[in-house]
DNA sequence: GCGATTTGACCGCG
DNA sequence: CGCGGTCAAATCGC
């Protein structure tokens, strides 16, 4: 995936100045589909990452979530706390953060990484030409999940074909279940129109910044069961343009599922979930 | 109105 | 004392 990427990036460079020269319409559209291609494979590499990372952990003695919050975690001062005081409080609260237990990793789009995050800050950085932004899992408070990611942009795109590059490194690890996901191992392909770029995931980035991509996309919902190995189109979108015979079409083979899938735009802002065939093809390293 | 983001203040650590 | 991480009130936007 990597090389795949790296040879989009290249590829785009060659492409585009060519295509600029040539003047036109074209050369928007084709850096608009160079962006989502990468967007996606930087997406499936950041998946990737976390699952071997989720794995790595897995086989290491996993000590209990909230143990390993605990020992991420070093306070120094503990107050006895009748709560009388609020800055006694936020001090009990305050913490440091080991660079112990951390993963980073680098990607041009850093949204993209299967979970939800709340953002809970931003802070200029010594020697850094882009701020750094703090984020927090969305399901902290409800389901105690401790994982926190910090995103800061290390090169710049401006002016260049090349993607701004993020460094994003996580903390801590997700306990948290993402809402609305059930046990069952069906794949779900939701995309809407929402009139926001697919490169702009946590609302972060600017309207300007290079990754976002203005393709619009109105397919709303395309819901795949590698258990039936069915796949049904459940609303009328652009996709039954370039397919119209797609529409409650039933397919009886994998080919022809994943046909299904590439014609329906990723999105990227969706959690996903690897259901039990992704497992098995990971386990077999046809990934 | 409510959830998410922004931003200045606060705090611990080196 | 400076830096980086977090808090929480203010603000934004749907």
């Amino acid at each position: 995936m990597a090389r795949e990427q790296s040879l989009v990036t290249q590829l785009r460079a060659v492409v585009l100045p060519a295509l600029q020269l040539a003047g036109g319409d074209p050369a928007e559209v084709v850096a608009q589909m160079f962006d989502s291609i990468l967007d996606c494979s930087a997406k499936a590499i950041a998946e990737l990452k976390l699952l071997q990372l989720e794995h790595s952990r897995a086989y290491d003695a996993p000590p209990p979530p909230q143990a390993m919050v605990d020992d991420k975690w070093r306070v120094k001062k503990i107050f006895s706390g009748d709560g009388e005081n609020a800055k006694a409080n936020r001090q009990q609260r305050k913490r440091r953060r080991s660079a112990d237990d951390s993963v980073t990793l680098e990607t041009p789009v850093p949204h993209y990484d299967g979970h939800q995050w709340r953002k809970y800050g931003q802070k200029l950085i010594n020697n850094a030409n882009h701020p750094r932004s703090y984020y927090k899992c969305t399901y902290k408070q409800e389901q105690d999940c401790g994982a926190t990611k910090t995103v800061q942009q290390y090169q710049d795109c401006a002016g260049t074909d090349e993607p701004a590059m993020y460094t994003v490194v996580y903390f801590g690890q997700h306990t948290c279940k993402p809402a609305g996901n059930d046990a069952d191992a069906a794949v779900v392909i939701k995309t809407e129109s929402t009139g926001r770029s697919s490169g702009c995931g946590a609302g972060e980035l600017s309207p300007s910044d290079s990754q976002c991509s203005n393709i619009s996309v109105t397919c709303t919902s395309v819901v795949v069961d590698h258990h039936q190995r069915t796949a049904s189109i459940e609303s009328s979108c652009k996709l039954l343009d370039m397919a119209p015979d797609l529409e409650n079409a039933e397919v009886n083979t994998y080919d022809q599922l994943y046909d299904v899938a590439a014609f329906s735009p990723l999105d990227l802002d969706t959690d996903w979930a690897i259901d039990a065939h992704g497992h098995d093809l990971l386990k077999n390293g046809y990934w």
